[in-house]
DNA sequence: CTCTCCCT
């Protein structure tokens, strides 16, 4: 095998030998190469002999299946054999595989799979990535799985795993992988770049873009042009508005086109006309187009963005990366030199990001989370990751899937229910696997699975019409299927099957059955229970996610006062979504089929104006409000429920804070930074067990006046144990004895707390005043006769060697009548005047 | 001015 492609003269063919020379030694390889090295039919092939495969086969990952099929094909060439011997593939309804096959070529999904069969995937000697560089999330997810099941299971030898990336950063691979790639040179011819700058501002694109058109058909009379714009919209004005010589064909391009159009702007045109391309990323990756000399680069496209707050997806138009307009250049120097005009400057090219953003970043994950469940992971951090999955869309994921009933809630943890367990082995969106449980149980599988299988493709009859009844009856042929959708209608059949074969056996139906005319609502809603929507006065509908949206053109389905919304378009920076496709909804359902998706809530109201409760029992479905009834009696527990509400709101500000109420807290606070094992009586902890300490309180409030009422003190004092209790009144007494035999009161409001007490009242004290058994010091407030203050001290000692001299000559004047004695420590405390003290 | 691409 390996003499059949050592010498077929691609620039890979040179580091075979260093490619099997670190592969014996080593479990991890970064192949870095660049289109034309020759990398994907090469490497495989010259390794299928290499003893550390101990007849295990080889995998290899490709994101597209007709790269898949390519590679397959060209690799079964190379050795002179049929596909389906040596090589063959497997991708989803389409397999071509023997018992004699060694070499397999699959799509990243089947990778998954492959993994529910066999976690510790003991055929497989290496495991090839293609094409890693486009961090596709299966890619990403089956890396990380597949490291996993070489760390936990026994293989012997190991499993290889390789990862083949364009060039332009891998140094973030090797660190991860802990290697060094394996460098290969390209065979690409040279593409001049021109940077045609930025433009003015508020310029629209498809203005720019066809004044570069006219330009490049001055320039290069005889070349074919590709054109790469953000979408369809952009596709479309630039083909209306642009004037071409006789001899250029007008050819669009983008994924939503039929197979035949998208085969015209491939194909070289019948009359040997040149052609001019528009296309949207449908060509810098899936699709090649031939005698192209000269692209153009709008420098833009179009990405969706997941909202994790809504888990929908709507498109942003954004500046590509580094990468992505190096991918494009290259289609320009396929065959010969050529072009490469872009919409932006240089300097701004610098400043673009080099990579793509892994698409695990900014995806939904409900079906990853769903199949790491499955796989016994609980939580994300127990596998290693190249980019770990952001804890916002995870956590949007997780209330997904706890609302689709795939996962259950005991205590704080999560778990796999036997529902989830079934959805995992269905190969669609969790959404749709729940959909087709769902069916099965109410006796409509057939139903759900035309339904589900419609819902996971491309859909081309939506385009016409936003009823999802429509595209159910071409698909059932109750309505004739026009001849352009029969490829359609037949691989989308083909889907439904498989959906049909996945659903577990002998489950009888446990639901009622609904009526023909409920099916397809009921189908949807339990798919898309947060987008149940429901017609607004003013117009539009009301989602039950809170989010509004509407059709984007007068409609049948727009009489329905109740749809059950399956898909909704939107772009970032428009304020409405767009109705894709949904179906009318009885809302008579609420109480048989989907009475789970009602909430039956009482909801308790504080009447600020007349200081009392109110309470009304509301049925929803989720934002959508059914009914309301005002109850006449609010019972204790819900009263007591949005009291405790408020006052969390409030910051506890709300509550009757007393002088003793302020003082306990202080108290305690001084305790616990004495000793450990007293409680934080801080608002923030305070806030977060009101339930336990104040509910009890709460009980017998039924308005404001009674609230101001409320025994604070003893509510706190519940937090502490009887001993603690015992001990604050002992340690930090109400009053302290000064020298004159006076009880003063401790001020423990402030910290230090404070004791005011008259000058005179403290002679012949050596010590300083403290609390504790000494451990707190008071701060001394000593004041004047007439109770004004004089100095603050925590030093008594020092005050009356260092100040009180000071003090004496100023105060004997204005108060003659009271004791002003030499030595303050050997003097005679008194509360009275000279006079008094006498007599 | 109203949807990028891909896949089990």
């Amino acid at each position: 095998m390996l003499s059949k492609v050592s010498n077929l003269g691609l620039p890979i063919c040179a580091l075979l030998d260093e490619i099997r020379a670190h592969l014996a030694d080593e479990q991890n390889l970064v192949l870095e190469a660049p289109t034309g090295a020759g990398k994907t039919t090469v490497v495989p092939i010259a390794l299928l002999e290499e003893p550390w495969l101990h007849d295990r086969k080889i995998i290899m990952l490709q994101p597209r299946r007709i790269a898949a099929k390519n590679a397959a094909l060209r690799m079964a060439a190379l050795i002179n054999e049929q596909i389906g011997q040596t090589v063959g593939y497997r991708m989803r309804l389409d397999t071509k595989i023997s018992a004699a096959t060694r070499l397999e070529v699959v799509t990243e999904g089947i990778l998954l799979r492959m993994l529910q069969d066999d976690p510790s995937l003991s055929d497989v000697g290496l495991l090839i990535f293609d094409e890693f560089h486009e961090r596709s999330l299966d890619a990403d997810l089956g890396l990380t799985l597949a490291l996993n099941a070489r760390s936990t299971f026994e293989q012997d030898p190991p499993l290889r795993i390789m990862l083949m990336s364009a060039t332009l950063g891998t140094d973030e691979l090797d660190a991860f992988l802990q290697t060094k790639a394996i460098r290969s040179e390209g065979k690409l011819f040279a593409v001049d770049v021109h940077y045609l700058g930025s433009g003015k501002p508020r310029e629209r694109i498809a203005d720019r873009v066809a004044r570069a058109i006219q330009n490049a058909f001055m320039k290069h009379p005889d070349s074919s042009i590709l054109v790469f714009l953000p979408g369809q919209g952009e596709i479309r004005q630039v083909a209306t508005q642009l004037e071409v010589p006789d001899r250029v064909a007008i050819r669009p391009l983008y994924g939503d086109l039929s197979l035949s159009q998208q085969q015209q702007a491939i194909a070289p045109s019948p009359q040997g006309e040149l052609k001019l391309v528009l296309a949207t990323n449908i060509a810098e990756t899936s699709l090649t187009i031939d005698g192209v000399d000269v692209v153009i680069d709008s420098g833009l496209e179009r990405k969706p963005q997941f909202d994790p707050s809504t888990g929908m997806s709507r498109l942003a138009t954004v500046k590509i990366s580094q990468a992505s307009s190096v991918q494009r250049k290259g289609r320009a120097g396929r065959l010969r030199p050529g072009t490469c005009y872009r919409l932006w400057s240089e300097s701004e090219q610098q400043q673009r990001t080099t990579q793509d953003e892994p698409e695990i970043q900014n995806a939904d994950l409900s079906s990853l989370v769903l199949q790491l469940f499955a796989f016994g992971v609980y939580h994300s951090n127990e596998l290693g990751w190249l980019t770990p999955p952001p804890a916002g869309s995870y956590e949007q994921a997780q209330d997904l899937l706890l609302k689709l009933c795939a996962l259950e809630r005991s205590g704080s943890a999560l778990s796999l229910t036997a529902h989830g367990n079934a959805m995992a082995r269905i190969s669609a969106h969790p959404r749709l696997a729940h959909m087709l449980l769902m069916g099965q149980s109410a006796g409509a599988s057939e139903s759900a699975a035309h339904l589900a299988a419609v819902l996971s493709d491309r859909d081309p009859i939506s385009q016409e019409s936003a009823d999802m009844r429509t595209s159910l009856e071409y698909l059932s042929g109750e309505v004739p299927c026009p001849s352009v959708f029969r490829s359609w209608q037949k691989r989308t059949m083909d889907l439904a099957k498989q959906f049909l074969r996945q659903m577990p056996r002998d489950t009888p139906a446990r639901l009622p059955r609904p009526s023909q005319n409920q099916l397809t609502g009921f189908l949807l809603a339990s798919a898309y229970p947060d987008r149940i929507a429901r017609l607004r006065h003013s117009g539009g509908y009301q989602l039950a996610n809170g989010r509004s949206c509407e059709f984007d053109k007068p409609n049948a389905l727009g009489k329905s006062k109740w749809l059950a919304v399956a898909e909704v378009g939107g772009m970032a920076g428009r304020r409405g979504d767009m109705i894709r496709s949904a179906a009318p909804l009885d809302p008579a359902l609420f109480e048989t089929l989907l009475a789970e998706q009602v909430t039956d809530s009482t909801v308790v109201d504080w009447d600020s104006k007349t200081g009392r409760f109110i309470a009304e029992r509301r049925t929803s479905v989720g934002a959508l409000s059914l009914s309301k009834e005002r109850l006449s009696d609010v019972s204790d527990e819900a009263r007591t429920e949005k009291l405790i509400a408020l006052t969390r709101e409030a910051d506890l500000s709300n509550l009757p804070w007393s002088d003793k109420a302020v003082e306990f807290r202080n108290k305690v606070r001084l305790m616990s930074r004495l000793e450990t094992g007293w409680p934080s009586l801080e608002s923030t902890e305070l806030k977060t067990t009101l339930e336990s300490w104040l509910a009890p309180y709460l009980l017998t409030i039924k308005n404001l006046s009674e609230l101001k009422k409320l025994d604070l003190l003893s509510a706190l004092q519940s937090l502490l144990s009887w001993e603690q209790q015992q001990k604050l009144s002992s340690e930090l007494p109400e009053r302290f004895e000064v020298p004159s035999g006076s009880k003063v009161k401790i001020n423990y409001s402030e910290d230090p707390p404070t004791l005011p007490v008259k000058l005179q009242e403290m002679f012949g004290s050596a010590e300083s005043p403290s609390v504790a058994g000494g451990r707190v010091h008071l701060l001394v407030h000593l004041l004047s006769p007439a109770g004004r203050p004089l100095q603050v001290t925590q030093d008594l000692p020092s005050f009356w060697s260092n100040s009180y001299d000071a003090v004496k000559k100023e105060m004997r004047g204005r108060y003659p009548k009271h004791p002003w004695p030499d030595d303050p420590t050997s003097a005679t405390p008194t509360r009275f005047t000279k006079h008094r003290s006498k007599r």
